[in-house]
DNA sequence: CTTATATTTCGTCACTCATCGAAACGAGGT
DNA sequence: ACCTCGTTTCGATGAGTGACGAAATATAAG
């Protein structure tokens, strides 16, 4: 109960929710989310922290950066059947197809750096 | 996305979640759900009506009371896709199974009236 | 070593929310 | 009509949360 209850707090939030789709196209580090958000760092870094103790997402350090990255892998039962669900639904999202767009339009160097 | 925010957020609470988990049982009157979640009973409305506000449940009066049924047949992606879940999860934890239990051993005319 | 960029931690504020008790409402039974 | 029981509504309150900016930390680059 306890465990459900983290992913799903975790998972009851529009920014976390934007995250999530986010980390699904690919890796991201805490600049180009906080941008593409437009939060403020430390915010984002909050949500983050939310999701990775939830384990829906993990951590790799690269150098200056710290990228996250979707535990689509994850043995866990709740989030083994709701990542999938979450990457089927709200697709068609205002916000998120502008998340993903801008993802893909544009790159690490032009999102950070600024 | 409205939408997947107000039933992730129902969904992502203890109480709600002994309250879907009792309704898929059978339906219930609010005292009863009162009684066995050991709540005020105005806290148990308001609980309900969260949960009939994102469509995961449905209100039908009988009387004096006021029969709380859980929307199985819903159409809505979101709740077709969660509700099977929650029927298949924590099914083992030990709040929930005595809840369970306590709806088994018990009817209304003693969990309420009194 | 100093500077710049990325990230996290900390303190704070506003807001939401779970809870309660009291009061109001509704429907039967006396 | 009156009383009783079930339910909802209405403040009030305390806990939790999302947001920010500033300060602290980390790593790379000059």
């Amino acid at each position: 109960m306890e465990s459900y209850l983290k992913i799903s707090k975790a998972l009851a939030d529009k920014n976390r929710i934007r995250i999530i789709k986010m980390l699904g196209e690919k890796p991201l580090c805490v600049c180009e989310i906080t941008t593409i958000l437009g939060l403020a760092a430390s915010t984002t870094s909050n949500h983050l922290s939310i999701l990775k103790d939830a384990r829906l997402i993990f951590e790799q350090k690269d150098g200056k950066w710290v990228n996250y990255y979707l535990n689509s892998s994850s043995q866990d039962t709740y989030i083994r059947s709701l990542l999938p669900l979450i990457k089927s639904w709200m697709n068609d999202d205002p916000l998120v197809a502008q998340d993903l767009q801008r993802l893909e339009k544009t790159d690490r160097s032009k999102l950070c750096k600024g």
